[in-house]
DNA sequence: CCGCCGAGTCAACATCGTTGACCCATGGGT
DNA sequence: ACCCATGGGTCAACGATGTTGACTCGGCGG
């Protein structure tokens, strides 16, 4: 059978739904298990039309690019989810406790994915909306004090400059460390970036 | 002529110094601009060997891989140089001023240049030994309270988060805040990382 | 019954980092 | 004087990458 659709003829999923749906979940499915196993540039996609069962070219034909099936394959958000929602006072110590809490190894892998994919330009406008809808826009408005959106990014900066001192550098001090004084310590650190403590220099 | 030393028979620098020294510095060289200009994915190593004048392949003969040229190549401590000497109780401010200078678009294009090529293994162990070595040795001595090498891990990791969204995320609210705002902000949540300022809560 | 269209496949392209075979000039040993 | 080992250098090729164009089916509306 060189040519023409396959195996999948008499499939029930071919039949109920639109043509051509039951593949292109199955190369969602498989770009989402390669990204994250391997992150952005380890899983090729020759890797993952092999992973579906699909040739190459169908997954290009079907998103237009690797990265874009990137983008619409893995989320972005990393699942913050209803972090920010709780009491301004302690935000920062509970995104650390988030993003270090050992039960979410995926976050991991979506972290590296995302680094990696992060040099292209859809990607990184991604990242920068999302920054913006995420982080910003929830949190900006509650803040006192001058600047709230530049302090907010600056917050996500700092975030994200532990995230990528642990999960892509791997950096052994803060590997080592134990996980409730960099709680504590960068918490706080962050914490105080958003609702700032009034020091002598302030008066 | 298709074989042999093609043009540079005669030249002086093929005879005062050991054989091959011209050509591997003009590699160096190549590699150093095209690095900077396009860095590490978008500047080849073909496109570094026609720049040198060079066929690719001398280049991988003479250092083993594209990573290897680059390690040999740029200079992973983006010139921080005596930016940690001066007086411990600004550092944080005089760090973010440092990287923030607009008369330094070199570090910029460094910065770049080593984020792409940051999850190749050889150069991320050279930035955690660069770290150790130009960061943590020299400042955690100097530093009071417990836990140092951790707390200036943990500041270096809260300035790549600054380098990360300024230069490779390019966020527009960082990149259009006034720099003296992000240097005063930005600079003490580093310095109170490396300096606690007593609050209630240590009482 | 015809033609169209979307799903799918195949072969190919350009580019990448890297390798092996080869060449040539030089220099030291005999 | 010869020889050959050595090392700088070139060339062609390998395998892998993302992507594209030509093609072929099956099913559906006219």
């Amino acid at each position: 059978m060189p040519y023409g659709c396959a195996v999948t003829k008499t499939s029930d999923a071919r039949r109920l739904r639109p043509a051509g749906l039951a593949t292109r979940t199955a190369i969602e499915d498989a770009a989402r298990a390669l990204f994250a196993e391997r992150g952005f540039d380890g899983a090729s996609v020759r890797a993952i039309a092999a992973e579906a069962g699909v040739d190459p070219a169908l997954v290009i034909r079907h998103f237009g690019s690797k990265e874009a099936l990137f983008l619409r394959t893995v989320d972005t958000s990393l699942g913050i989810g209803t972090v920010l929602d709780g009491p301004l006072e302690t935000v920062g110590r509970r995104l650390v406790a988030y993003f270090l809490d050992p039960r979410r190894p995926v976050i991991r892998q979506r972290y590296v994915a995302l680094a990696q994919a992060a040099h292209h330009d859809q990607v990184r406008e991604e990242m920068i909306r999302h920054t913006a809808e995420t982080y910003v826009a929830p949190l900006a408005p509650r803040l006192p004090g001058p600047h709230p959106e530049l302090r907010v990014a600056l917050a996500v900066a700092q975030l994200g400059g532990l995230l990528n001192l642990l999960f892509l550098q791997r950096d052994p001090i803060v590997t080592a460390a134990e996980p409730e004084v960099v709680i504590a310590t960068y918490g706080d650190a962050i914490q105080r970036l958003l609702t700032p403590v009034p020091t002598d220099e302030d008066a």
